[in-house]
This record gives structure tokens, sequence and C-alpha cells, in this order.
DNA sequence: TTAGTTGCAAAGGCTTTGCACGCGC
DNA sequence: GCGCGTGCAAAGCCTTTGCAACTAA
């Protein structure tokens, strides 16, 4: 059915203070099973606003991390993707040779739990499950 | 009480041109001070061997990986952590205040599997279960 | 011998920062 | 008007690379 509320709704409600900018930034994050590196979000962003500036894409996207809005996701090169799609919870596929990720769901997730005795006073916020591997597109190769 | 399974055995029987250089790589990464960054590594690297050069140690841990007897360890912030208990399938716990990284077991990752009808063509070749969350350390903050 | 390894320094790629100007509230 | 947001360029950090000298097998 209807998924939740569009970011920018979200953000307004929080009393964001809403630039041309920011607005952009949100507007390039939306839709589904997206994961774009810093460079992919200000290239979709300049599309709709030329001027953006990097720095500008990096703190917007710095702070949507903050809030909670979106995640940001370690894969295995060193850079850093971002997915708007944190309020749902899913797993990814990455792959190890072209470093792409996909939102896949797996069973089981909510079962999984460290042992306690090596746990000691680490307190968990959240359980990340990835699937490493080779994508269809880089088995190809 | 057996001595473990020495890395630099298992690599000589592959055949491994072995230097000084690497050897003391391989010595810097056994025991259990167990999730090095690259620069961690150097710094034991030199108390052996002064002279080794940084990009050596890279060149080495890059090799190890390869080779499946290291693996490299995405975390939070974008620094690579290297873990030689490769061979042993475990889980960790990642701080995301200080980036810190500790084994940790748990049950029910082999039971883990993604819908095969999100898979398509891509091949699965390792599930990575990471905790993320806070640290004593940095919780006492 | 000789192919593979090392060290150095420089380059590379991604991200952050300092500061002056501009704009939402 | 105030204070936060923006843009630019430069710096920062981690990692890789080019190349000449060296060395294990």
């Amino acid at each position: 059915m209807s998924a939740p509320p569009p970011l920018l709704d979200r953000l307004r409600t929080r009393g964001w203070r809403l630039t041309a900018q920011r607005r952009v930034v949100a507007e390039a994050m939306t839709g589904d099973n997206v994961h774009m590196t810093a460079d992919e979000v200000l290239e979709r962003a300049r599309r709709l606003l030329p001027e953006i500036s990097r720095a500008t894409v990096y703190n917007t996207l710095n702070e949507l991390v903050e809030l909670g809005e979106v995640a940001e996701i370690p894969g295995p090169d060193r850079v850093r993707r971002y997915d708007p799609n944190a309020v749902v919870p899913h797993q990814h596929l990455a792959c190890e040779v072209c470093g792409g990720l996909w939102d896949v769901h797996a069973e089981g997730v909510e079962a999984l739990h460290p042992d306690p005795a090596a746990l000691g006073d680490f307190e968990v916020a959240s359980t990340v499950v990835t699937f490493r591997g080779v994508c269809a597109a880089c088995r190809g190769r």
C-alpha cells in the first residue's frame, strides 16, 4: 500500500530550514532501490539546480544521515553510498567488483543476536546484513 | 596449547615469495589485536623492522586479502581494517563513534538467505553481519 | 640469473573545512 | 536583521602508483 510520507514532508515537519539546494538534494534521493554516491547525488541535483555546489551536497547528506532519514552504507570500496530507504529495514547485495549495491530482503534478521558474554557494555543500535558477491554484469566479464 | 595455524606456513606452502617485510607484516597480523588499520599494522611492523615502508604494508595487506588469508572490513568510517581471522566465520561489533571493531559471535547467520526473487543473477560469496552501536568507552563520554 | 619486491615520493580519489557572501525565517 | 546555509578553493586523509634499486629462489 502507501509508502511512508515523502522525505521532504518529514523534513518540513521537523522544522528543517528549507532552501532550494536542500530541496533538490532530497528530490535526488527520492525513489526506490537508490544507492547513490555523493557524486551521483550531485549529478542528479545539478539537473534540477545547476549552480549547486559539491560541498553543499556533502553537507546536506551528512545532515540527513544525522537526522536518521538517510542511511550511510559502507561497501567493499571506500566510497560512501546513501540509502534514502532508512525507514524500512532491509538488507543489501554488494558487488565486490563494481561496488554496486542493491536492496534485498532476508528472513531471520530479527533473530540474530550477538553472544551476550562477548557483548560487554556495547550498546547495539542496529543490525546490518550484507550479502557480498559478484553482480550479474560483472560476472559477464 | 598447540601453536596457532601459522599464517606464514600456509603462505610458504602456497609458494609465496618470503621477504623480511612480508614476514613482519604477517607477524604483526598475528595475535589478539585483531582489527588493525593499515597504519596500525605499519606501526607494529616497524617495531620489528624499522625500515619497512608504508607502501609495502599496503601491498602486502592487499595480497593477503586476495589470497583469502585476511579479510578487509568496511566500517562506519572510511578507514579499512584488516582481520587476520578470515578462516573462522564470525561477526563484528562496530562502534559508530570511534570506528572500533570487535569480534563477536551470533547464531542463525547460516540461516539467512536473500529473497531469491530479488537475487537475480547475483552470486553470493559471503554473508556479512555487523552489529552497529556505541562501545562502552564512547558511551562514557 | 631474473622475475618479483621494495622504497620513495608524488599523485589520486573522496570528503571536509575556512571564510565571505547570501538568503530563509 | 539575525543566524544559518552556501559556494569556492584549498587542505586533509587514506590509499595507490611509477620507477629505479634490490633480492629470494
